[in-house]
DNA sequence: TGTTCCATGTAATAAGTTACATGATTTA
DNA sequence: TAAATCATGTAACTTATTACATGGAACA
């Protein structure tokens, strides 16, 4: 993320916008990472006036951190190391005691992914309105996240999918 | 996952088997936690002889337990918290200089979601014709965690419609 | 004039990984 | 007889969260 100079404030927007979807971070995470990154020569640092408010500390990549990321890809990808909360709250709603409550919570989940899906349609369409060559001729630095996002449609498509039978079948065993 | 007694060694294989989709852990993990939630009254725990190597230190939920699994399910769905590590790693796949090793990564992400796609077909399969009431009439202790198998199943399915669709973007974007 | 945004951090704690250590039993 | 499985753990370290702390600028 560092290919460009950055804020830690700055990272942390990119987290929340463009990453969203697969990793997240907090500001108390990543200002004490930086200056670790920083130390072990991954990173180079600068500070600029800002402003509004303190002075930006604004770190780039070191040739060494790019040549870490490199190995990082080559390795492969990193597979079965998904982590998602709320499958793992699905596995367990059975110790509810009314079914009601199971239902609920199948219900705010789909409200959840219909909204996040329509936010994802919306990127996707600014995008596309914005620059001719979206999606396929775009430059190498933004097809890839580009995919990331076409991913994650397809994948919250199929979650809401997913919702909707899953509450038909709750209800149905409820109705019993 | 302590309704019933277990010991760390058999957590370890439920997660391996189970929740591999969306959740991991180490034994290293496990073992600690274990005492550090019997010691707080999350769980109680006796020794048992086992056929083969040491005493095996059995756990189960206390009430306390579940009053606490129950206030965790009643926040509602934990979303915006997925972590997929190789999904940051397509986002930077741009960093890579001779684009056919981004075309590799993506073909041994598709085989790894190809065999798991597979398994996961046959580990269906086999709890159908292994129970009559498969997999709407099941007891809500296998009711839901068949649902995270059936969203699974979707989710992979996009996942390799997605990677063949990548294949041939890139194959596209190479070939110019 | 109060809230949000910009911008930096620290401290305490929790969660998770990697490496190390032990030893019996079962399977190839 | 070597490797895998059963079964327990500890130590050192890294990663991540929650709570706390500061203060100016922009906005409503």
């Amino acid at each position: 993320m560092l290919s460009e100079p950055q804020s830690g404030y700055d990272l942390k927007r990119n987290f929340d916008q463009a990453l969203n979807n697969f990793w997240s971070a907090e500001l108390s995470q990543i200002y004490p990472q930086l200056k670790k990154m920083e130390a072990s020569g991954l990173l180079k640092c600068h500070e600029e006036e800002s402003a509004s408010g303190p002075n930006r500390r604004v770190y780039t990549r070191s040739a060494k951190g790019r040549l870490e990321l490199l190995e990082w890809l080559a390795d492969g990808p990193q597979v079965g190391e998904e982590r998602i909360s709320y499958l793992t709250q699905v596995f367990f709603l059975n110790e509810l005691d009314d079914k009601k409550d199971g239902l609920s919570f199948m219900q705010e989940l789909r409200d959840y992914m219909v909204d996040r899906y329509e936010y994802l349609v919306e990127v996707d369409g600014f995008l596309r309105k914005d620059d001719p060559r979206y999606p396929n001729d775009l430059p190498d630095d933004e097809f890839f996240p580009q995919l990331t996002l076409a991913l994650g449609l397809k994948r919250i498509k199929a979650t809401i999918e997913w919702c909707d039978e899953t509450i038909k079948r709750m209800k149905t065993r409820i109705g019993d």
